[in-house]
DNA sequence: CACAAGTATTCTGCATACAGAATTTTGTTT
DNA sequence: AAACAAAATTCTGTATGCAGAATACTTGTG
């Protein structure tokens, strides 16, 4: 039964190595979280544990942990007696949200600069090219991709766990948003600049004008993601 | 059953308003939480459900799931197989965390100094005045406990959000640290004199000194604390 | 026909039961 | 006495059962 449900979930994993293998835990938390980010499960929408647990092939029990795990990231909320519930996240609480991204990326670009081996930079300067083509391509989604890819990788070459794991967390509860907000091809083209800024920025290890480059694209996104709320 | 459990965490609760009142989820994080970062339970602890359930008079069940919740604020870790373990936090662990800290309390100051109200700023002012007090007593507990009420009432002048979550999360992770982290009396003059620099700029609206002086005093607060990991 | 009260159903929150993994204890051999 | 192997025990992970709250439905009344 419990492998039942997790050959449902939880990938094939060939266990040599010390490294955690994935729990039914972590699939179904991986799920859910996927399933708000995608939209799938819309924001104010009430989580029923009968029916998800059926859809998911697991039972009540390591769902509602999952869930409270979920509610503890900010992304589901709790209402006493009536469950778990998609956040709905208002325009201010998106405005602050970025604003405080923009801090931290703004962070981790200084400490990047500080800590990042030539090598690394040049890997961040490989995703740029590419997404480049991307954007000449006019490909959205691969650039969209190839996008969240250079700011995790600034974000990883600060090589701060406790900043990656608070970004992390604030960027998942605005991941959805940003994946609906496509901008228009002005706004986008403004963004493509910032980057050809970023890239020479840490190439350069020029830590304050890579902080202030990304903490100002990040204020920008709030205007490409504004109307979309 | 469940209502004796509550019983023995769940303070009593006069339900007028619309204020989400206190479940037994809610009691048993706050409370695991507290042991946490009162030493009560030391990192490396394995937790055992059994014992731990007893203990605070509830079945594995809600105890598990406020587990879970703890193990995404940070707290514990999960070992699959074999439960929750108190997080140990590495030195390179607390000075990550100070570096994000004192980045995000350096952003809350500057939006602190748009956005409080002057009533709010004098409100700040009083909780200086006692804790300078306390200091002059030498009186070490009420002086720590105001120092926190300042660090946080600025967060909240804030007035966002996400930054004040984020904050949270980071200090809960670090409370127990800075508890003991009891510094000599030359650093505890040092960290006085930033608190009186801190309010004057405050009061003056000067985002960019407040600013720097919380960047700066939370590197301070490393050394302060870094030989008592 | 609207609406309120009472009833039936569904759902959450918690406790318990059970299987298998992890650990400890015990026994045996060298 | 040390080291290994096997058995017994403990503990985690998951499923299920049950009580009470929340919700939906039904029925009676103005």
């Amino acid at each position: 039964m419990a492998s039942e449900a997790a050959a449902l979930l939880v990938d094939d994993f060939d266990s040599r190595g010390p490294i955690a293998r994935p729990t039914l835990h972590d699939a179904i938390v991986a799920r859910v979280r996927d399933m708000i980010i995608e939209g799938e499960l819309a924001p104010g929408t009430r989580l029923h544990e009968g029916n998800l647990g059926k859809m998911l092939g697991v039972s009540r029990t390591p769902l509602r942990e999952a869930l409270k795990f979920l509610v503890s990231e900010g992304l589901l909320e709790l209402s006493p007696g009536r469950g778990a519930v998609v956040r709905q996240f208002s325009a201010k609480d998106v405005h602050d949200s970025l604003i405080v991204l923009g801090n931290l990326e703004g962070l981790a670009g200084r400490l990047a600069c500080e800590h990042a081996t030539d090598a690394e930079i040049r890997e961040v300067r490989r995703l740029h090219d590419r997404m480049m083509d991307m954007y000449e391509k006019r490909d959205r989604l691969p650039y969209f991709k190839l996008n969240q890819s250079i700011h995790s990788a600034i974000l990883r070459l600060s090589k701060n766990e406790a900043l990656v794991s608070v970004h992390n967390v604030l960027q998942a509860r605005l991941k959805r948003i940003r994946y609906i907000g496509n901008e228009g091809p002005e706004k986008w083209a403004g963004a493509v600049a910032d980057h050809e800024e970023m890239i020479n920025a840490l190439e350069a290890r020029d830590a304050d004008r890579l902080s202030k480059v990304l903490t100002d694209h990040m204020a920008e996104t709030w205007e490409r993601v504004r109307n979309a709320i």
